[in-house]
DNA sequence: ATATGTATGTAAGTAATACTTACATACATA
DNA sequence: TATGTATGTAAGTATTACTTACATACATAT
């Protein structure tokens, strides 16, 4: 299920070990992950973890790192492209929406496994998440700038609720294990966000 | 800073411990505190944790379980008298940001602290977070069988969408420990939520 | 051919820590 | 006087993240 390419410069001692986190965060918790288990299925050494990353918490930081290296580039040469701030929103909203869908092990780790540790926020990984949401930010201040938008709410706020808005979405297909349509949900989101929920009235 | 009332039928062991936790988290992470800092803060003897929690987790599942019980039904009264969908909507919304600002520990458990954690999606406590999401739904079907909102967009998706965007906001004031302005943040929820953010061709 | 560096493996150990067990005491109420 | 509840102590166990020290396989450079 789009596997992200290890990283051919690697060591294959590396890449098994991330490997094997990944398979493991599938069924279990981070924190019931321990690193015998990932020693066993990685089929490598345990001390050998400590070589290539800095603790087990390091680990899966690299692999969020990973996931994100491959796709924050890709997504935004994916609204490149595409005619107006609308238009781009959306594309960037389905994207990340479809990268739930298609990845669960990185929805997990997301949405569930890194934030409870204060040090993710000042991590580098962090950094890299916040780049996605720099792009989406400079998105809606663009579609402020040429009308598209209204100017009267803060751009800042409209890209949290528009976060908010996808991950709350995508956390209980997670956390129960359900499908996500990436095309209902983002027209859900669209719908509302563009549009509102109140009704006009209609003379 | 809002401190909830411990239950008085509580033995006063019972109720230091559960403090002792909400002390410990306004500065470390739930995976960083151990039962002999909590035994320490507390001053009770580390095996009575054992005694009246099940572990660790089942004492943060019960220290957050006091707040929405403290809080929830607070919620559901707080919206009768009010008229109007929109207008009870607003005010939930309100009272939950509020209830972010007035309450860091609330807020980081919430946020943070339970989700990595399988087995709360399968606690009581979980049930109570459940008991105000469907408040929230009935709000919402009620606004759309009365005609104040679209009736063509899922009202659980819409209340998704709003209990994202609350977190979102609510997310970075927490971690980076800055205030939270209720009226502002609500007046952008409410705004983009009901109005959207797209610009009405004023003709 | 020899030397060097990199990737990998082994094996033993350490310190921290969640949780348990068994036993004792203080004190109220029946 | 007896009983039950709340609390305290003290010792112990099993798990586990992480470390250290040492060995080997193998490529490439000289």
């Amino acid at each position: 299920m789009a596997p992200n390419k290890p990283n051919s410069s690697d060591p294959p001692g590396k890449i098994k070990i991330a490997e094997a986190l990944k398979t493991l965060l599938i069924e279990k918790d981070f924190n019931a992950i321990t690193t015998a288990d990932i020693s066993k299925i990685s089929g490598v050494n345990e001390a050998l973890i400590y070589r290539y990353y800095k603790d087990k918490r390091g680990l899966l930081h690299d692999v969020l790192a990973k996931y994100l290296e491959d796709y924050v580039e890709k997504m935004e040469l994916d609204i490149k492209g595409i005619k107006g701030s609308t238009n781009k929103l959306r594309k960037l909203i389905w994207d990340m929406i479809y990268l739930h869908q298609q990845n669960r092990v990185f929805s997990k780790i997301l949405l569930l496994e890194v934030r409870n540790f204060s040090g993710f926020w000042e991590s580098e990984t962090y950094q890299m998440v916040r780049q996605y949401g720099q792009t989406l930010l400079k998105l809606i201040k663009e579609g402020i700038h040429n009308g598209e938008f209204r100017d009267d709410i803060s751009p800042s706020h409209i890209r949290q609720i528009i976060l908010g808005a996808i991950e709350h979405l995508c956390l209980p297909a997670l956390i129960f294990d359900y499908e996500i349509s990436p095309d209902k949900l983002t027209a859900d989101i669209c719908d509302i966000v563009f549009k509102g929920i109140v009704k006009k009235n209609e003379k």
